[in-house]
DNA sequence: TACCAGGTAAAAA
DNA sequence: TTTTTACATGGT
């Protein structure tokens, strides 16, 4: 089966997906023009994603693969899902503007015209390789998560090959301690996993009520009540699990190390310098950050 | 080999 | 109340 979305323009796929190249094919990755994932639509549908269009008209075409034929609103599902996990039906223009005066942002949404960052299909998934990429670097987490996925993930096979969704809380919830260390957590990182996990399935957690709260530091302080998060946590779940872009974790290393490379010489930088460089891009100083990061992945020279 | 890497809670002072 | 420590893997 076959969908067609109209992102709104500018919209730059290829630059949008390629943080996702060298991935795990059995999971996600954006390789030869090509994004494939595992989603969780009631069942498990497989896509596979490529931009037709360009950055001001953009048109991306998804396959979808599945053990049966998709209903009608399981199809919408997956069209959401795709729009929500690119950020399709953002508006750029509005944060363009806002940035414009900023010498250094006027030439990073110049050369990555179009860039939208992507987010996790659930809250759940974003929280999870948070606490996971706590205090380690970002290869090593992303060995672990990759383990704990294929450990714990529902998976599919497709034309002979497997393919692992990210595991829903339910899957997280009945296992030992030491199934989630043999994936690489500590101890303290698997309690706060399979706690919070055990909390969603009863019902005494709703990850739900803390999206629908509008104020991002309220939304702080609640997903902070969690064991195991904290601000920094909690600042990049919101930021990559749903769009809060005025949400910045300026307590983030990378974080810092970006801002400090484009406005301070690769100077050490403490949180609060980095809070007060962001400050200027108001509620759309997420995204800047992002940009940031993007543009230090990419090795621009401004 | 030792140390750092996109922190946090719990123990010790 | 404030400071110090343990913790996991992967890269250098």
């Amino acid at each position: 089966m076959k969908l067609t979305i109209k992102p709104i323009p500018p919209y730059d796929f290829d630059l949008s997906a390629r943080i996702f190249s060298s991935g795990d094919p059995q999971i996600r990755e954006y390789e030869n023009g090509k994004y494939s994932q595992v989603l969780r639509v009631g069942r498990l549908v497989k896509i596979d994603i490529k931009s037709k269009g360009y950055v001001d008209h953009p048109l991306l075409k998804v396959e979808l693969k599945s053990l049966d034929n998709l209903s009608s609103s399981q199809l919408r599902s997956v069209s959401w899902m795709i729009s929500r996990i690119f950020n399709l039906d953002l508006d750029l223009n509005p944060f363009y503007h806002k940035v414009e005066e900023d010498k250094v942002m006027k030439k990073l949404i110049y050369r990555l015209r179009g860039l939208k960052s992507p987010i996790t299909p659930t809250i759940f998934e974003a929280l999870i390789d948070c606490i996971i990429e706590q205090q380690i670097s970002l290869k090593a987490a992303h060995s672990i998560e990759n383990r704990l996925i294929k450990r714990f993930g529902d998976s599919m096979k497709v034309e002979g090959e497997t393919y692992y969704a990210y595991p829903s809380p339910e899957n997280l919830t009945h296992l030992e301690l030491q199934d989630l260390r043999d994936c690489g957590v500590s101890f303290r990182k698997a309690e706060y996993i399979r706690d919070l996990s055990i909390d969603i399935v009863n019902g005494e957690l709703e990850l739900e009520t803390v999206e629908e709260l509008d104020d991002t530091q309220e939304m702080i302080e609640e997903l902070s009540k969690i064991r195991g998060v904290g601000v920094w946590t909690a600042e990049l779940t919101l930021l990559r699990g749903l769009r809060r872009f005025d949400a910045l974790p300026a307590d983030d290393i990378g974080l810092r190390r970006a801002i400090s490379h484009f406005y301070r010489d690769d100077a050490k930088l403490s949180a609060s310098e980095a809070r007060e460089i962001a400050s200027s891009w108001g509620e759309w100083k997420g995204l800047a950050g992002f940009y940031l990061i993007m543009a230090e992945i990419l090795d621009l020279s401004l």
